[in-house]
DNA sequence: CTGTCTCGTTGATGCAGATCAAACCTTCCG
DNA sequence: CGGAAGGTTTGATCTGCATCAACGAGACAG
């Protein structure tokens, strides 16, 4: 791995408070590799060996049952994934494969969990990560669970306006029918979710999402902090914090 | 709280491998209370105060957006709940209330926070459990954007029987409408999709279930480790397993 | 420039599951 | 006992979303 790399992976919440001296260690086990797009890169079932922390690119987590397929997640750098197989030392229970060209470190997950055996600030980072990970997953449920996939896309889109500071326009961080399976509704009805929207200030041009009234998109929204709302999952601010 | 409670509590993962010390005094800070049913015992965006252990009873932990409602998890003894939030010292992501007269422990989440900084092998029994609630809430997003609610219900007919060593027959553990909650449906969805599994070795006899083939059955619902196994949650083998 | 490919949109249609309403059944309590 | 209250089931109806099919628009290679 790059030299540059690793203050930026020292940056991360979960690498922070951790000695220099266990960190090099772990960042010594660790090796980089850059994939091509579309790269199967961990299939679901599989022992968990690695953790993984994305650098450049992005990343789908994904799940499959029978011939059926969805989206759980797209990471984006600087951020790490898979930690909670790791750490059981237990099959991935999603797979994942990259969206674009990616530039991924992997940290072999036995010196993970010996790290959080020697250090103790490591092992407080790694509660602190795994906790705010299961409040992630928590609120996706809670959306998938309360809401009608018109109301998912109203708050997604006002997230990702908040996100932006606001914005009034934003363009979306990745292809549509992939937010489609994340809010976990088809590409069809994305789309036309989007169209219904437009009656409540959402306008759309190509990729670019303009809110043209934003207290009636609000409205639809019904923005909820323990919904959309997110913990500082990878010790960025909320305003710049890398959830799609 | 009793004296014989103690020695329940130890015997979870979470509390097994710490020193006896640090045991003793947390359990010093805690003290147990019995609520009648039906009580809210947590309201979600609350600032989380305690991490609650359930010794008898049954808790629903559950969450509202707008005027619905649906059920996230059902708790039994012994095992610990809303461990996540105490953590993260954040407002909990969902509410809790007593579907029965309960017993259940309250830790003070300073006391647990500051516990896990002190004892290396509480961190480390931290992150394992941690890990494991973040893969249950994984487990249950894949179940309801994967399948469809006649899956769900047969899934999770065929677990029970599973989790009873393989019975061809038992008793749901909790009313129906709660079950159609947590599995995400209507109690009149839930109840057609029982009778529609008639023809596939499901019988119903008002809240024992009867499976009539079970290979029948296994093929509706597609049982999957992915989704419907279950890492150890609270050290108890997975044949007796709290879950419902 | 022109075919090909993938993504996105639109329309037509079908179905799963929600909703509404009523009957039934149990539990509980005066 | 009797009657109220809540849970469950059934039937009728409605609708949100999936599915299927077709077409348009960029992206890209030849």
């Amino acid at each position: 791995m790059r030299e540059e790399d690793k203050p930026e992976i020292r940056k991360l919440l979960l690498f922070r408070d951790m000695s220099t001296e266990n960190f090099d260690r772990l960042m010594q086990a660790a090796y980089a590799q850059t994939f091509p797009a579309q790269l199967e890169l961990i299939r679901q079932g599989e022992p968990a060996d690695f953790l993984h922390i994305m650098m450049e690119g992005t990343v789908e987590l994904f799940s499959g049952w029978r011939d059926r397929e969805t989206t759980m997640a797209v990471v984006r750098p600087v951020s790490t994934f898979i930690l909670a197989a790791c750490i059981k030392d237990a099959p991935y229970l999603m797979s994942a494969r990259t969206v674009e060209k990616s530039r991924i470190i992997m940290i072999p997950a036995k010196d993970l969990r010996a790290t959080f055996r020697l250090d103790p600030e490591f092992a407080v980072s790694t509660i602190t990560e795994l906790a705010s990970c299961y409040r992630s997953v928590v609120r996706h449920a809670k959306s998938l669970k309360l809401r009608n996939s018109r109301e998912r896309v109203a708050a997604y889109i006002y997230r990702q306006s908040s996100l932006a500071g606001n914005a009034a326009s934003f363009v979306l961080p990745v292809e549509k029918r992939l937010l489609a399976s994340l809010l976990g509704m088809t590409p069809e009805n994305f789309s036309r979710a989007i169209k219904s929207l437009q009656s409540d200030g959402v306008a759309m041009d190509g990729m670019r999402i303009i809110i043209t009234n934003m207290k009636s998109l609000e409205a639809v929204a019904g923005p909820d902090t323990l919904i959309d709302g997110s913990d500082p999952l990878s010790g960025f601010p909320a305003a710049t914090a890398p959830s799609i």
